[in-house]
DNA sequence: CGTCTATTTGAATGTACTCAAAAGCGGTGG
DNA sequence: CCACCGCTTTTGAGTACATTCAAATAGACG
C-alpha cells in the first residue's frame, strides 16, 4: 500500500467533492493530506460484518460491493460502487456501532480512504465538509427511498432495466449472480430474463 | 385550529425529545413556544405530492400515513405514524424541493407541527437540536434500510408478522388495504394470508 | 334504509423459485 | 499446450407464491 497519491488521482476525488462544495488550494491540500491510497485485489475484504466502519472509501478504479447476509445465509447486494462512487456503512461510521454490512472488492480496486478522525479534523478546520457529508448522506437516503419504491412497485424485468440505467456498463464487468442478488432474484431467473430480452429484441 | 397546547400534550412531545437530548426548563419553554397544535379530520391532507414540505409533524393522537403513487396510479404506503411518531418528507423538508410523497390522516388526528424556520431558530439558539434532528434523520435511514432488506429477503407472511411487531395494535385501527399497501401485496392476498393464519392457529 | 366502500372467496393466470443437469469459461498444473 | 477442476451461466421441469378478475358478502356512514 503506497500512500503517495498521483495528481490524476487527486483530481478525480477533487472533482467529486467540487460537485458539492468549492475548495481553495489550501483547503484542497489539507484534504489531499488525509487521503490514503489502498490497492485491493479481487475479493479483498474492506469491511466485515460486525466490525466498526472507520473509513469512507472513494473508488478510484475497479468496483466494490456492499452487501448483507440474511438468516438463511443468502447474500443481498445493497449497492455497487464503481469508479467515482463512495462506499461505507453510514450508520456504523456515524455512530461507531458494529456494521451490519460487508464490503468487498469485486475487481482489483484502488480506493482513497478517509478515516473518521481525519474527517472530524476536516469538519473543525473546514466546516464546509460538514455540508459535504450531510449531502452525501442525504443522497444515500434518497437513493434508498427510490430502491424501496422500486422493490414494491416494479417487477424484476423493470428493476433490471433500472439497474442498467443506474450503473451503465457495469453489467459487463461483474458476475451476473451479483446483479441477481442486487435485483432480489435468483441467478437462474435473471438468466431467463436476459434470454427473453434477447429473443424479443431480434425475433 | 387552536394553537393553545395543554400540559399533557407538551409532556408527550417533551418525553419524545428527551429520549435524545436533555432540555432545561428554559429550553423546553422555547421549544414549546414554536409548537402548533393542529386537528385533522379523517382523510385530511397534510401534504400533497409536489408541494414543499415545511413542517415536521409529531402525532399526539390518531394516525397518519406517508405514501407515494406509482406510474400506474397505485398507492404505496411508505410508513405509518401513530401516536408518538414523526411524519414528514425529510428530503423535501431539508432541501426545500417538491416532495415525492403525500401525507394524510387515516383517523381523526391531532398533531404538533414545527415549521422549518422555527426549527432553524432552535438550531441557532439551542444547538442540541441539531443533534436531535440528525438522530431523527439517521433513525429514518436505518429504518429504511431494514425495510429494503425485508422486502428482498422476507416473503409476504413474514413481512406481515414484522409489521405487527413494529406497529402493535395498529392493524385493528386501520383499513386492511392500507396494510396490504404497506406490505406490497394486494388486499385480496392479504385477506387470504390472514385466513391461513387463523385456520393454522386453531384448527 | 340505501349507497358506497372494504373485505372475503374462488378460479384462472403469471411471476419467480427450487432442484437438477448440462454447457461454458477461466485458471492451473502437468 | 492441453486437460482438468471449480465456478458461473444456461436450460428445463415442476412447484409455490402472489396477482388479476369477477362476484358475493359485510360494514360504515349519511
Amino acid at each position: 500500500m503506497d500512500p503517495r497519491i498521483g495528481p490524476d488521482t487527486v483530481a478525480a476525488i477533487a472533482a467529486n467533492v467540487a460537485r458539492t462544495i468549492a475548495l481553495d488550494a489550501e483547503e484542497l491540500a489539507l484534504f489531499a493530506s488525509v487521503l490514503r491510497l489502498r490497492e485491493h485485489p479481487r475479493k479483498a475484504v474492506l469491511l466485515s460484518r460486525g466490525e466498526v466502519c472507520r473509513t469512507m472509501h472513494y473508488v478510484v478504479e475497479g468496483c466494490i460491493k456492499v452487501f448483507n447476509v440474511d438468516d438463511e445465509g443468502v447474500e443481498h447486494v445493497v449497492k455497487f460502487a464503481p469508479e467515482d462512487w463512495w462506499a461505507f456503512d453510514i450508520e456504523s461510521f456515524a455512530l461507531g456501532v458494529p456494521c451490519s454490512y460487508g464490503i468487498e472488492a469485486i475487481e482489483a480496486t484502488r480506493t482513497l480512504g478517509i478515516g473518521k478522525d481525519d474527517m472530524e479534523m476536516l469538519y473543525r478546520r473546514v466546516p464546509k465538509f460538514e455540508r459535504f457529508s450531510r449531502i452525501l448522506f442525504q443522497n444515500a437516503y434518497i437513493a434508498l427511498q427510490r430502491r424501496v419504491e422500486q422493490s414494491l412497485s416494479l417487477e424484476a424485468g423493470e428493476r433490471y432495466a433500472a439497474f442498467r440505467r443506474k450503473y451503465p456498463g457495469l453489467e459487463a464487468r461483474i458476475p451476473q449472480k451479483l446483479v441477481a442478488s442486487y435485483l432480489g432474484v435468483t441467478p437462474e431467473f435473471l438468466s431467463t430474463l436476459r434470454r427473453r430480452l434477447l429473443t424479443e429484441e431480434k425475433p
